[in-house]
DNA sequence: GCCAACGTTGGC
DNA sequence: GCCAACGTTGGC
């Protein structure tokens, strides 16, 4: 087990899940099911752990951008959706015995005052290196600094930054 | 709707 | 083990 990143991002599009719908869930907590990629996986499986907390990302938006805060309430285990054939996330590979497929539960913190739109972030010097700006980044479940979290929510909590002249 | 970038699959 | 073909992601 890694101790390196206790924050995360979680991309979603929140056509099929939002932020609010995390918010109106029970408990206000939900299982993050249906990722089918094996760097993600492996995030979730081997290193997340309760208490990591998560930027909330809407993908596929107008505009696309982090919108709150989670935080990872249950560590990996098995993704059951792998094992229902009726879902579109079924994976005739994965089995009870031999899981593939993982998931984490996570909890809703808060909703930004404010979308942080990714146009903004790319303006943000700090954010530079983060994993979601980086070109053709596609990871659904990306580790995020320490920093770039922390210049995040700052930023959530500012007016909006003066418009260009 | 387009398409660049990426991950996966499968033939060899 | 290489790599072309394919499917998917996700910004624009």
């Amino acid at each position: 087990m890694s101790d390196a990143p206790r924050y995360w991002l979680l991309k979603s599009e929140p056509d099929c899940f939002s932020i609010d719908h995390l918010a109106a869930a029970p408990k206000q907590t939900t299982y993050w099911s249906g990722v089918r990629n094996f760097q993600a996986r492996n995030f979730m499986r081997d290193d997340m752990r309760p208490g990591d907390r998560v930027l909330f990302y809407h993908s596929s938006a107008e505009p696309p951008a982090v919108v709150g805060l989670a935080t990872i309430v249950k560590p990996g285990y098995p993704d059951f959706t792998a094992e229902e054939k009726s879902d579109d996330h079924y994976d005739p590979k994965h089995t009870k015995q031999s899981p593939i497929w993982y998931m984490v539960d996570v909890k809703f913190d808060e909703k930004f005052p404010r979308e942080l739109a990714l146009p903004e972030l790319r303006g943000i010097p700090a954010l530079k290196e983060m994993v979601l700006l980086q070109k053709g980044s596609r990871l659904s479940v990306q580790p995020v600094r320490k920093a770039e979290f922390d210049a995040i929510v700052k930023l959530a909590k500012q007016k909006s930054p003066a418009k260009k002249a």
